[in-house]
DNA sequence: TTGTATGCGTTATCAG
DNA sequence: CTGATAACGCATACAA
């Protein structure tokens, strides 16, 4: 079943019935009609390797991910797959080794020249990349990365100092922070929060109160385990991700610290894993679902590069991981 | 860069090069190192959107889900990605609604027609989904199915007789079962190998023992608390997924009861949910992984379709959610 | 607004 | 073993 079957079905040209599909507005009510009926009926659905040969472009959206972060990737994937239900693009995924991303993003955009692409973070904030993809001349959306041209992201840094503030409010004035990758502008970002929080209550911001981790759970214990030595202890540690909070809770456990009698642990993200951990773990929402959704709008709508529009709100999801501190 | 180039600066034709790239082996060596010389000089890769014209079928492997176990899902796909690397295949995600699955199947195959097709349990399950596969001519790999043409499994029934032989021996005599969903086929092996494995050693399998979930951290919870209410209490419940395995450690956390000082809690898969409890779970390992590189590879070779080969073998990862029981 | 001719880059047929 | 020519199915000048 071809475009060609259905124009003679239809009595009228090819290019007719592939105007149908590309540009029906340009059509009179009365073709679109007819052309209209016959695809109804037959239940034609335009082959779309021959579109893709023709237009240079395939029929799918990449995310493009380094494997770093689980949680958020997760989120992302699921957002995307969202909003391209029903539409004709379909959801490829890339991972980037460490070594050669650049030449291995090249040689995917250049074999499957897809629609467009969602970089994640941390690689969202490679500008090699990013010149890759638009050299390619295929549509890049940088999550977690608010400035410039291609990005989308909520404000980590008053997200950050929310949560801090948040915690001193409710007694917290030793309070650690496990940081991101130093390379993770993200990171840096809510690292920034965290001090500016600090600052305002003219809370102690020590060096000895910020480690910084890699995003992995790993490296979370690690850092608890730091954390947890300093002195005095301190009474509460958020993390720059949940991954990560999961680590000091590990910690936490091992050194016969009891969350939240003792400790108070706080995540960010938001990621499935905070509802999972045991204490659940209060978490600052990020809308990574959502700010996927959009991405893959911005992708489909081939609006070439718009600014960040509205900003996506955080929100801060209250679990069992965090307790008033005693005030001494 | 086209064949067509290479073809004229190797002085060959187009046909030629088209052979140099599917069919090598038909070309003298002569003829062939003319054309490789061009190729390795100029770096060309050919237009895989003409390839898929002409051949009737994408460079892609496609990853078949129901969002129903992220876990084995996340395992599946980095086996997947790992036998892909490499390769001219990328990896395309789609998720099945409950609803009209089949539907849903056909349309995708439709329009991408990808070079095959990994099934996850539960779909893999599904007689109408492999028949839609078939249909459409496209490879395609059942995982977590054991007997049939396109299955890829390991022996769960026997794994689960083993770990919960392994309970017995270090004491336990009253164990608790989360089972799956009924419908899924996978689920059932496992209840039967822990129903195997009571019978063996004469204890009580009595209904109450036994309490289906749905594979989700919530069913596991759930399941916990019921299980946690029987009269006596097990000693050791054993869940058939580490998802609902770590409801069943919420569950004891919130009925007071430690693990493993009072209760012992296994799970299954190990999948990275495994390593990050609290306490961190003993699981039975199935190696997920490995079983998605093979069916990458089966789905490359073009092997229409092969028998399970050697099987794939699981392995007990002990972690510290279990203690021997107290003898009383 | 619609149709005609041609191109997209590769593979397959069938002849030499 | 190799090469001319016709598909593959759709989209885009350009003309009507």
């Amino acid at each position: 079943m071809t475009i060609t079957e259905i124009a003679e079905l239809a009595g009228v040209s090819k290019k007719t019935v592939s105007r149908y599909f590309n540009h029906a507005e340009l059509l009179s009510a009365e073709t679109r009609a007819k052309v209209e009926a016959v695809i109804a009926d037959t239940g034609f659905v335009p082959n779309a390797q021959a579109r893709a040969l023709a237009l240079q472009r395939n029929f799918l959206a990449a995310l493009i991910h380094d494997n770093s972060d689980r949680g958020v990737f997760e989120l992302v994937e699921a957002g995307m797959t969202e909003a391209l239900e029903g539409s004709e693009l379909a959801l490829v995924l890339q991972p980037l080794p460490p070594g050669d991303a650049a030449a291995r993003l090249r040689s995917f955009l250049d074999r499957l020249r897809p629609a467009g692409v969602v970089l994640l973070p941390p690689l969202s904030e490679r500008e090699d990349l990013a010149d890759i993809c638009a050299q390619a001349q295929i549509r890049c959306v940088r999550l977690g990365r608010v400035r410039g041209e291609n990005g989308l992201a909520c404000d980590d840094r008053s997200a950050m100092a929310t949560l801090v503030t948040w915690l001193v409010r409710i007694g917290h004035s030793r309070i650690g922070l496990v940081g991101g990758p130093e390379s993770s502008l993200t990171a840096q970002q809510r690292e920034l929060g965290y001090l500016d929080a600090m600052a305002d209550h003219g809370l102690d911001r020590g060096p000895s109160l910020i480690v910084s981790g890699d995003n992995t759970f790993e490296s979370g214990i690690s850092a608890g385990r730091l954390l947890l030595e300093v002195s005095p202890r301190p009474t509460a540690i958020v993390a720059c991700n949940d991954e990560m909070a999961n680590g000091v809770l590990h910690a936490a456990a091992q050194a016969g610290v009891s969350v939240p009698g003792e400790l108070s642990v706080v995540g960010f993200d938001d990621t499935a894993l905070a509802a999972r951990t045991l204490p659940p773990l209060t978490s600052m929402h990020v809308p990574w679902t959502a700010i996927a959704r959009e991405a893959v709008a911005r992708i489909m709508s081939g609006t070439p590069q718009t600014q960040t529009a509205g900003g996506f709100e955080t929100d801060l999801i209250i679990r069992d991981s965090v307790a008033p501190a005693v005030t001494t």
